[in-house]
RNA sequence: GCGGGCGUCGCCAAGUGGUUAAGGCAGCGGCUUGUGGCGCCGCUAUUCGGGGGUUCGAAUCCCCUCGCUCGCCCCA
């Protein structure tokens, strides 16, 4: 035994846990590209500054969960706990100007220091979508059926997306100055963790799950009477078009994103699936984060997919490996150069070819390649090799004791004939 | 960061103070070194997450620690 161990709160993913993963990537990436969205890396490693001022300094993420330290430069560096302030960072420096359109997405690995749970762990995944200088309500709708489509592909049942707007900045504003008052007036009705964020945070305390508090709520100024005329027709909007895409929500006012950048419309989908970890997706318009962190006045939105999540979500039978299409048993010393010469040309089909590289017995290796399920073979030994040829055969159950073929080495159209008619047909 | 549950081979698991730590699956070897699936035989934990203590004796009791898990918090 060693003591040499993963960091807590991270994995390492074997091959067969990965099947998944690959799959559900590829799903989702084609979906992306023929979005026409496209990609965008920025470095893992961020100045810690950039979430300081892109994310807020008082909310839990910044204040609590990051991977902070001193490089040997003396820099305060910070392991990314999200991506959206590296995109607009990264845009920003790379001359964005104020009437650029882009759709961009991202995926890779993000780091909060949490306490490990199903669904959270403290090196995570996520994929994320931003539309930069979309201003429109219909990139509002663009981007939550965007999501909506991608979880679908995925065939993930039991979704459930909700919806709030957050008003601009000025209601926000004056929402949250009555919202306080009514908070300091009834504070003692209220939770300890709510008390305490009254004025840290006071727009989280809606999303509190204290029965106790909810009820007390009620009661509370509600900041959807504070939206403006044009931040509610907003709303409306956008109500309307999912309407009419046929995407079904729910609205729930007390939703509120926990990040201070978002405004206007903020969207969440959960699965009931993943027990206190409910949420899948989350994202939101951030009209004011670009101009905030430097760059010209530029609306955008975005959500994010935590993909362990969606992982834990995904159909199992996206688990599901490709089988070995050709097993390639060999022996002897001419024929292993054979093999593996005709093992290279055979993946020029798109097969999946596996050469057995082991030297053993024949009938060890029939029992590996049954064991692989492989749907066919091809055996090469002294006898193959001094004629020069190969023979295959097909290796499934059902065709069990088939009848094997001798094919010359030379003779490339005889082996694409069984191939077409064996292996590669419909 | 706070609270509950758990930790025996790669996986599932028996064992709750007395000595060889069951069994199943998987793996490996053989019967069967030029043809697989079945069957049979054999092998695979000096050790019970780690450390300390109690005891003549501990996987079994106590303490600490690490990890997993569920809930809170937070978020994807």
């Amino acid at each position: 035994m060693n003591n040499l161990k993963n960091l807590r709160g991270t994995v390492d993913l074997l091959p067969d846990q990965l099947i998944k993963w690959q799959n559900v990537e590829k799903i989702i990436l084609e979906q992306l590209s023929r979005s026409s969205i496209k990609e965008i890396r920025t470095p893992i490693l961020e100045m810690t500054e950039l979430f300081i001022r892109g994310i807020g300094e008082e909310t839990d993420v910044v204040s609590k969960e990051m991977y902070t330290f001193m490089d040997r430069g003396k820099r305060s560096c910070t392991l990314r706990p999200e991506g959206t302030a590296s995109v607009a960072r990264a845009l920003i420096q790379n001359g964005i100007s104020s009437n650029t359109l882009q759709k961009l997405w991202y995926m890779g690995p993000m780091f909060r220091y949490e306490r490990p749970q199903a669904g959270r762990q403290r090196q995570f995944h996520q994929l994320g979508v931003e539309f930069i200088g979309y201003e429109s309500v219909r990139s509002d709708v663009e981007i939550i059926t965007l999501a909506w489509d991608i979880l679908g592909k995925l065939g993930i049942k039991e979704l459930n997306l909700e919806i709030n707007t957050l008003g601009d900045i000025n209601d926000r504003l004056n929402f949250q100055k009555s919202f306080i008052k009514w908070l300091e007036i009834n504070k003692n009705s209220l939770d300890l963790d709510s008390q305490r964020r009254i004025n840290k945070n006071p727009l989280r305390i809606l999303d509190s799950k204290n029965s106790q508090t909810k009820k007390v709520l009620e009661n509370a100024p509600k900041l959807f009477d504070f939206l403006s005329d044009k931040s509610h027709k907003r709303y409306t909007d956008l109500k309307k078009q999912l309407e009419f895409l046929k995407i079904p929500f729910v609205e729930n006012f007390n939703l509120v994103r926990g990040l201070d950048y978002y405004t206007h419309t903020a969207f969440e989908f959960t699965s009931g699936n993943l027990g206190s970890q409910s949420t899948v997706c989350g994202g939101g318009r951030y009209d004011n984060l670009i101009k905030q962190m430097g760059g010209p006045n530029t609306q955008a939105i975005g959500f994010a997919i935590g993909l362990e999540r969606l992982i834990l979500i995904s159909g199992k039978e996206l688990a599901v490996p490709r089988n070995t299409d050709i097993y390639i048993i060999n022996q002897g010393l001419i024929a292993e150069s054979l093999a593996m010469d005709l093992s290279r040309k055979l993946r020029n089909y798109d097969l999946l070819v596996e050469l057995d590289l082991s030297g053993d017995s024949f009938s060890k290796q029939f029992k590996k390649a049954n064991k692989l399920k492989s749907k066919s073979i091809i055996v090469i030994g002294d006898n193959e090799a001094a004629n020069n040829e190969f023979t295959i055969r097909l290796f499934d159950k059902e065709s069990f004791g088939n009848k094997e073929e001798v094919i010359s080495l030379e003779n490339d159209i005889k082996l694409e004939n069984w191939l077409n008619n064996n292996l590669l047909l419909r």
